[in-house]
DNA sequence: TGATTGCATATTGTATGCAATATATAATAT
DNA sequence: ATATTATATATTGCATACAATATGCAATCA
């Protein structure tokens, strides 16, 4: 571990969590060691305390007080409210880039969706989930609102990391693709009430492809150490 | 300072500078010394570090790498955006309670506008405010979402400290109060739709009241020392 | 056999010390 | 007089040591 340059300990430990989270390396459920983590990356107990503190603010890991913190998990119960906040936000985000920012949202969607093309035409079914991820982050940031970027990060980490975690069938791959091209379209219809609704309706579309996949559990499933 | 009784010291050290915001004990955009903090209360400086990287998560204060922290402030562009933040995230609350939570959601509202009624009548402008905090807390909170919760709270407790800094005059509490009491009676009707829309226009239309009031300045207005 | 108590271990919570960095002040040079 | 630099002070960032708490296991007892 390199001696801070430039960015802290605390952040470069927050951003190594996320990321082995987001890709699974920490399967969810599984208990956080201070110590373990602490050594793997070669540094003292405090920062690897403070960056869990500021996870578990963020919902990414649970903190039981004076037992330990784990990695988060969703009931099926959280993942209906999840996907409600979903449509509110990304609906929301939506129709004020359309109005504030519409060229910006335009070309990163199509950027994107540029990409999902490939994607999907190579039958990538792991790079295609990473872009989704990417394309509805990219129509909150166009908001161009700190507030529902922030809002959006409470869910859209933990999709991902949902995501990562699902085995994902190339027909539903195509399924997908559909519905996103039709925002895309939408979008650059320039009708906002249009592009909401269609939005909604795709969160919504896609709960069943999780509840029934991996890291859906009770909160009580424990599953290992850090590993 | 308590030996800590089932509550941590970093707990107890967030709870007390989230209400020290709240009540404008610490101004906006005032410096917060880690060591002064501690002394404060009694602790190290751990808990309190600890305390300032959630608080910073939150957005409540901002923390300036190898610099310091201060309490949060707000441009008049953020303002803008807070706004639009709680038209979507409240409106969006109000519609789920509705239709998850509408007796939970009446009994709620109506506690809180019977104690504003009171207040009115009192011409009790301080308990009014806080009482309007409290009505918006309690519209999100029905929605029974805890990332709808946890948004609101990115915008909730700073609006509830500018409340705080707000000088208020009897007029304008009238006006808000007619706003309060048409959104309970849409509530108690039962149309999400217009309840939702009733709600965004108020909440749109509160904005004048901060734009020119304290605490909305440049980012790099520094007030004082922690006091 | 089953429950309970006590101890050993592991983990978190807190305090303190030291290093690194930033800010302010004063001295110097042009 | 202004700009620059050196220094002193204050503050943050990190590491380590210690205290408090929880967990697991074994021994004991009914």
């Amino acid at each position: 571990m390199v001696k801070l340059a430039r960015t802290s300990m605390t952040d470069q430990v927050v951003g190594h969590l996320r990321e082995a989270i987001v890709l699974g390396d920490l399967p969810m459920g599984s208990a956080l060691s201070e110590v373990r983590i602490a050594s793997e990356m070669g540094v003292s107990r405090t920062p690897v305390r403070e960056a869990l503190q500021r996870l578990a603010v963020e919902g990414l890991v649970v903190h039981n007080a004076f037992r330990d913190t784990c990695v988060f998990t969703v009931t099926p119960e959280e993942l209906d409210r999840m996907v409600d906040f979903r449509e509110i936000v990304e609906g929301g985000a939506v129709v004020q880039a359309m109005k504030a920012n519409p060229s910006g949202l335009r070309e990163e969607v199509e950027r994107v969706i540029a990409e999902m093309e490939k994607a999907v035409a190579r039958r990538n079914v792991r790079r295609y989930l990473s872009l989704d991820t990417d394309l509805h982050a990219v129509i909150v940031a166009a908001s161009q609102n700190s507030y529902l970027i922030d809002a959006n990060k409470l869910v859209a980490t933990k999709m991902a990391a949902l995501r990562t975690a699902l085995s994902m069938d190339i027909q539903l791959i195509d399924r997908s693709w559909n519905s996103h091209r039709e925002i895309r379209d939408l979008i650059a219809t320039g009708d906002p009430e249009a592009a909401e609704q269609r939005l909604r309706r795709h969160v919504r579309d896609t709960k069943p492809l999780f509840v029934a996949g991996p890291g859906v559990m009770r909160q009580d499933d424990r599953v290992s150490k850090t590993g």
